[in-house]
DNA sequence: GTAACTGCAAAATATTTGCATCCTT
DNA sequence: AAGGATGCAAATATTTTGCAGTTAC
């Protein structure tokens, strides 16, 4: 477990409780993929099913984390970047689903490109996600 | 109900059932959202909810119609604007979804802009949903 | 000590599968 | 008549809620 997780919740004004740290870590961990509910079940089997629940939410109101909506229903978080504040996330970044590993990841580097909307629409957010082969699995 | 249902299903070789009919024709009826199954059940309480999966399923399958995954987990579907064929769907489309009227609309009109990858990725598919507040509850 | 966090039980919702029966062609 | 479509039962998966007990600060 990272020494710092206990530093980023104090940061975030959340107490520092053994799960979340655990959490947290797992994130650090994973670099690559965005991970789901049951991949953090299975890795930590000592925590409450519905405790990893509140947790995810948490750290994604707080802004540690953002959820990712893909085609397969099944919601997945990753690490924001910084530039995420409580309450409102700023993660406009292209998200890319491989159908071959089914690991989701952020493109960070690539931007959600412009989209005109007619005036009669409020945006509040975009989401934009690209199915298809990853590095890893295209060989 | 549409007459023409019972001819599209036809044209797609598909067999003509009293299920079918009523579901395609919902979608028909229904210009202003995409239909989630369980607004279909409540509207054709009769069918039994199985059917209706396996339906949209088959409509889907079919290039009729085309599933959009929302954030808020639940599947919706809506109709395919001519270009999709079985086994190949064309929506690349932006779809919008109102978070006063939870309704998620297609935008046909607004074409999913370029993404420049890296080529270290192959790309089969993009996906784009707006959130914000529709036409009809911006007021 | 108090408020927040966790675990357990249970419920709600979404979706899938197997099988026997019915309907379309 | 044959094969596909439907209905029913049941299983699986995901997520939420209530409450009582525990822990962080």
């Amino acid at each position: 477990m990272l020494e710092s997780a206990s530093e980023i919740l104090k940061a975030n004004n959340m107490s520092v409780t053994a799960s979340r740290q655990q959490i947290l870590s797992l994130f650090f961990d994973k670099d690559r993929g965005a991970l789901r509910h049951s991949d953090i079940e299975k890795q930590l089997d000592n925590l409450d099913r519905v405790t990893i629940y509140r947790t995810l939410q948490v750290f994604s109101d707080k802004g540690l984390i953002h959820p990712i909506s893909g085609s397969d229903g099944v919601t997945r978080y990753a690490l924001c970047k910084g530039n995420c504040s409580e309450g409102h996330h700023h993660d406009n970044h292209v998200h890319f689903y491989c159908h071959k590993c089914s690991q989701t990841q952020c493109l960070n580097e690539v931007q959600i490109p412009k989209v005109e909307l007619p005036g009669i629409f409020t945006v509040r957010n975009i989401e934009m996600l690209i199915h298809g082969v990853c590095q890893h699995c295209k060989n």
